[in-house]
DNA sequence: TGTACATCAGTGAACGCGCGTTCACTGATGTAC
DNA sequence: TGTACATCAGTGAACGCGCGTTCACTGATGTAC
């Protein structure tokens, strides 16, 4: 990486990329947003990290596994970024929840080919169960956030945290690919995905007994 | 249509073929179930419909053409679809508020090639506004049935009915998309999709504060 | 510190394949008289 | 009712293109001694 880093100012071009890998990634990313998860072809994303259409075999078994690690990294990162909004439920869990809907839609709007890759992309879950366990670790996060705010009501009515969690995830997935997405696949509204979000919830918490902010 | 009924039974090709148009959405939905929004070609619906890769060029001007029919007839019937459950609130709104909502999500994981075709096809939705005009006449649905449950509880209480309609019609395809479809990007879960939805309504509504069932 | 060698990460040419699209054509159907 | 003709909806051969993939190769890097 030290030795990578002005790579790109050298016009003179070298023969070891130095990390195609990342440069593939980056690659699929761009021709994902710009032409679609189904847009871009392995070949495609050779071009554009400006290498022979054979190199990228010395990295991927095949454009597949490209995507399959496109979307992996995208789960790492939506889970940062998630935890990072939830921030440990400071200064007070109602507060924090609704920091991390915004994150979430964010996350839709602003990295795009990520969310793409991550859950329209065709990857069968099933089929990459390493893919489901990155989604877990993000799924987590909404999981203790629930639960913590669950805290401020009895532990008698408490509903299931998971259940809770399952509802939250939904609605904004709901909301981030119909509304929140930086393609233009987005279908207008007149207020923002993020008011839709926020009501949706305050309702919801309400229902469920978590008091108002 | 009338003289068309006999032609899949007389092994007898014949030179016209009837109903081409009606046979390539047919082929389109089955490519699509099967291999994705992404993975049907004009020339693989063509063969599927037992023609000449030339003859989808006397009905459609290319594949985008062929998708978004698709699209604007799946929407025609999902609009259907929900029409028919809501069945004008009877016997109440409340309980045919649930029957909608079950609906969708039969209608995902029925009709999956549907349902991919109208909101993952990666039609844009800007660019075929008469593709917008069918998804609003599904959604005025949900408008309708949204302001029939609202009626329970005073005027001066009332969230907005679009606002709401919008809340519920997110979750619904948050939950389709996640985990009511009927194809391989399903991610598997305990309970059953409808369980999900239900509870979510359920919640949601008491916080609006319309009487529960 | 220098040298020999193994390994890594690229090249570029080649191939078969299927797609999209066009073209002149032709069989079937509908219609005017 | 028959006939001539226009139109419709298909054929099938052809083309250029770009993709996926393989192959023998080669330049650069790392390491043992």
């Amino acid at each position: 990486m030290s030795r990578g880093e002005t790579e790109n100012q050298g016009a003179r071009r070298r023969y070891h990329h130095g990390n195609l890998r990342e440069a593939l990634v980056k690659a699929a990313l761009d021709l994902i947003s710009r032409k679609g998860p189904a847009g871009f072809t392995f070949a495609d994303a050779a071009r554009a990290a400006g290498v022979s259409p054979a190199a990228p075999y010395r990295h991927y078994k095949d454009r597949d596994a490209l995507l399959l690690d496109v979307a992996q990294q995208g789960f790492e990162a939506f889970a940062r970024a998630l935890e990072s909004a939830w921030d440990g439920g400071k200064p007070n869990p109602r507060e924090s929840f609704d920091r991390l809907g915004r994150a979430y839609l964010h996350f839709a709007r602003t990295q795009t080919a990520y969310y793409v890759a991550m859950f329209e992309s065709g990857l069968s879950a099933t089929d990459h169960p390493e893919m489901v366990i990155e989604g877990n670790r993000a799924f987590g996060i909404l999981c203790a956030a629930t639960e913590a705010v669950l805290e401020s009501i009895p532990v008698e009515r408490r509903p299931p945290a998971q259940l809770m969690a399952l509802h939250i995830w939904s609605v904004a997935h709901g909301i981030a690919s119909l509304f929140a997405r930086g393609d233009r696949a987005r279908h207008p509204i007149p207020i923002t995905p993020e008011e839709v979000l926020e009501t949706a919830t305050h309702f919801y918490l309400n229902g469920v007994g978590v008091p108002g902010k």
